[in-house]
DNA sequence: TTGTACGCGTTATCAG
DNA sequence: CTGATAACGCGTACAA
């Protein structure tokens, strides 16, 4: 273990102007500097992280409250967040909110006992007044839904464009009868992708049935599920609009059982363009969005609140992939 | 912020005392404890594992290395460990080795400067020398590899009983050309599988043909590009062994180009039981082997590490899932 | 531009 | 059983 007194002593100098050249604190003598970068390579010094966050405050880790850290969703976007992160230097932190309020309230009292030096809120479940009190006491960055303060940044991608997208490219097939599986509606994204939904049947002229709706929760169980009140309802439809990968994957398997086949039978459109999507029998149409982007760009924002900029972020509208999973309505 | 230092003068004692009912460092008496207490209650006060990790030299965190935070098998793996970790107070620092023996170095590297107490290593590349090395200043957990030391602990779940356990059972239905879909065989978990599979082969009295088995990498598009060689091969087979689920899926794709259809025409049994499995078409048989409770059972040895216990790990058999990618071989 | 001295919140050592 | 006191390694006013 070097320490910086160590580095100090070598180059002749005062720890404070180790800590200087280090931080760039403040401007330091050529000579000096390079007496100390050279002591600093010869010793193989690193700084330590745990003395930093005491001395000045700044641990150099970044919170992130996922949902499920074991989620394909996710999953790209934690490693979005951990390479942006790294870049500066920074550390992630994830925590698990399991889709429950306490648990996130947990999470983010965890991180902040952690002394973190800025928070990334995947979606979750608290409301938005507690998470502007919150970015009283650490920057926040939250994606997916609508805050704002000073130091609390929020963004999210065109979920409303994208599920027109996908709606929009079904009808153009001459589908109507459109079935909706639904995220939990407690998400601002959910209710997104429900209001492009809505924008494509109005722009097509084809009115809303509610029976068509369901409401699931973004799981594959949750599309199989859903499959089966559809059938329950005894409500006729040619395509499904699914507004996540995993509810599809879930609904082609529940078709299935029914002996009802994709695309033959049903057409299907998904959303978030998951790796799996490509994998799927059949490969599955979908809204591609790259979620690690998102996560990069909400590092990135992070990266910058910390720098006391204000961030922007540069998202890449929505795109259709079209796979097999689609074909022409039958008349 | 509340510090231990409030705490104690609000309960009258010294911080000391404090610091002793916090760890049970000594015995202290009841009338004492229970002013520190209720003061702790009062205050809201939460240690500050930063101040504690420069005094204490311990930081409850533990480093996990992972190769790829984003796969869906990691991921479940990662799940596993913060749970278990949490119960204990600690917290894990997720860092991405991505398959590449210098990252992966780095990625330690990151860890040992963060003063984390102790590093969980998933796989990897790093050879056993450099691990046993790296013991030397933390105590490691390594899963999926055969290595041991002091403070060294490593485990496996059984990969080959698991894989002779589904070559076995391609077998029991009449198949004898059974490919093997391989992982990188830099990995003992690839080996072992390959050696159980081998195993079945033997038992049943069957040759091992080399132009059945095809190198390649556990994912997705691997399985795929698998399924090209063999045909490229022209070696007839009327089943499949996939080593994993992730190249299962890509081989059911492969085959479907093809107009190979699983199972009428190919057989195909995975390995892993990844969540996913539930949901291809058809649903995959594959050997379950809960790699959440194998990431639970790292942590929890991490644990007993920190203890000075010697850990003991203690693994459900791995066990076959029918599902409906086999069927009996036509002859 | 540079050095000194102190503080960050805890744990550990040593008396008592 | 308990309380001073000294670290832990670094950042930062303050002084020079």
């Amino acid at each position: 273990m070097v320490t910086l007194e160590q580095v100090a002593a070598r180059a002749g100098v005062s720890p404070s102007t180790v800590s200087r050249i280090l931080n760039g604190t403040a401007t330091v003598s050529e000579l000096k500097r390079a007496a100390v970068d050279e002591a600093i390579r010869t010793l193989g010094f690193r700084p330590n992280p745990v003395a930093r966050g005491l001395a000045g405050g700044r641990t150099m880790s970044i919170g992130v409250v996922t949902q499920r850290i074991s989620s394909p969703f996710y999953g790209e976007a934690l490693s979005g967040i951990e390479v942006e992160l790294e870049s500066a230097g920074y550390v992630p932190l994830f925590v698990s909110g399991n889709w429950n309020e306490a648990d996130e309230r947990k999470a983010i009292e965890t991180l902040l006992s952690r002394r973190v030096d800025g928070v990334i809120v995947l979606a979750g479940r608290l409301d938005n007044r507690e998470l502007e009190a919150l970015s009283d006491s650490v920057p926040m960055v939250v994606v997916g839904r609508q805050v704002a303060g000073e130091r609390l940044f929020s963004f999210s991608f065109d979920n409303r464009a994208g599920a027109r997208l996908a709606t929009e490219h079904l009808i153009s097939l001459g589908h109507r009868r459109i079935a909706l599986l639904l995220g939990d509606l407690i998400h601002d994204d959910a209710i997104d992708r429900q209001n492009g939904y809505f924008d494509a049947l109005a722009a097509a002229g084809i009115p809303v049935e509610q029976e068509l709706i369901v409401q699931s929760d973004y799981t594959e169980a949750g599309g199989m599920l859903s499959v089966s009140r559809l059938m329950e309802r005894d409500v006729a439809f040619s395509a499904i609009f699914s507004s996540n990968d995993q509810m599809a994957y879930g609904a082609i398997l529940g078709l299935a059982r029914r002996n009802l086949r994709v695309p033959d039978d049903v057409s299907i459109v998904g959303f978030d363009d998951l790796i799996m999507s490509r994998y799927t029998m059949p490969p599955l149409s979908t809204v591609r969005h790259s979620v690690y982007e998102t996560g990069a760009q909400a590092a990135g924002a992070m990266l910058s609140l910390l720098r006391g900029e204000r961030p922007t972020v540069q998202l890449a509208a929505p795109e259709l992939v079209l796979r097999e999973s689609v074909r022409r309505a039958i008349r």
